[in-house]
DNA sequence: TCAAATGTTTGATC
DNA sequence: GGATCAAACATTTG
């Protein structure tokens, strides 16, 4: 589910809905997504005033007027504006007026509380929707290993998942396997600019919703119905015809045409 | 019925 | 320090 789209989107959605009110109260069921003492986080928590939400990657962070909230969807996490408590719901905050629900099946997400942003993450690479151009080839190229893999690195650049790493190298017509130090700088900057158009196209269409990814307020995305490439094993390439196929590139599963896509 | 796969990050190991 | 792999978990798909 979430890239950089998905949760864009979600901060977009939420923002305006949540800024300025306070929270009254917060319950919690799942250790794993706060990974500490549910009552220390609602102590925290509870009288605080929210007073922006800002994205960095796939990282959501809730500025309070006394520390953040840090909230990661992980690959299930769903951040709900009024939304109903329901079986995967692992946090609920009552604000002034309204309620902000996390839910998570996997619980591979995280909700927590944080005194100061970021201090106790590891730290990020640049955002892929604002990176500029030259940083991007020239860290690029020094990095080894394969395309793919760089790409879905968060130190290297943060935002980049699985769907939108294998939508912007076929646009770009690298295979996921080169070695980014063969790359050409042509190449190189002709995929950043793929990627920042995908990037941003998928965030006008609202995400892509490929099982149950919705936004802060339910509403679905419509960019999966573009995608050229991913999950699209077998179906004709858009650009020519050939038969998409479907392998591992760091471990995980990756669509590419066999003939506009070479190393 | 069961094995494999699923958008994420992390931490261990080489 | 980088690259690679397994693990965390629940549900869906073949």
């Amino acid at each position: 589910m979430p890239e950089l789209p998905e949760v864009e989107t979600v901060v977009r959605s939420i923002t305006a809905r949540i800024v300025g009110k306070s929270i009254v109260s917060a319950s919690f069921s799942s250790h794993r997504v706060t990974r500490g003492d549910h009552d220390a986080t609602g102590t925290a928590l509870v009288g605080s005033t929210i007073s922006g939400v800002e994205r960095r990657g796939k990282q959501i962070w809730i500025c309070l007027d006394r520390g953040f909230l840090y909230v990661h969807l992980g690959m299930t996490g769903k951040l709900l504006w009024n939304g109903e408590p329901g079986k995967y719901t692992r946090a609920c905050l009552q604000l002034t007026d309204g309620v902000l629900l996390f839910d998570d099946i996997r619980t591979f997400g995280r909700f927590e509380f944080f005194p100061e942003r970021d201090t106790a993450l590891a730290p990020v690479g640049p955002d892929a929707l604002t990176v500029p151009v030259g940083e991007f080839v020239r860290r690029l190229r020094e990095r080894r290993g394969r395309i793919k893999a760089v790409l879905l690195s968060q130190s290297f650049l943060a935002g980049v998942g699985n769907i939108y790493s294998d939508e912007a190298l076929y646009s770009a017509g690298i295979h996921p396997r080169t070695p980014p130090g063969r790359l050409s700088e042509a190449r190189a900057r002709r995929l950043h600019t793929a990627m920042v158009e995908i990037l941003e196209a998928a965030i006008t269409h609202k995400g892509s919703s490929i099982s149950d990814y919705v936004d802060g307020l339910g509403e679905r995305g419509s960019f999966q119905q573009l995608h050229a490439v991913y999950g699209r094993t077998g179906e004709p390439c858009p650009r020519c015809a050939t038969t998409i196929r479907r392998i591992v590139v760091g471990q995980r599963g990756t669509y590419y045409c066999p003939r506009c896509q070479r190393v």
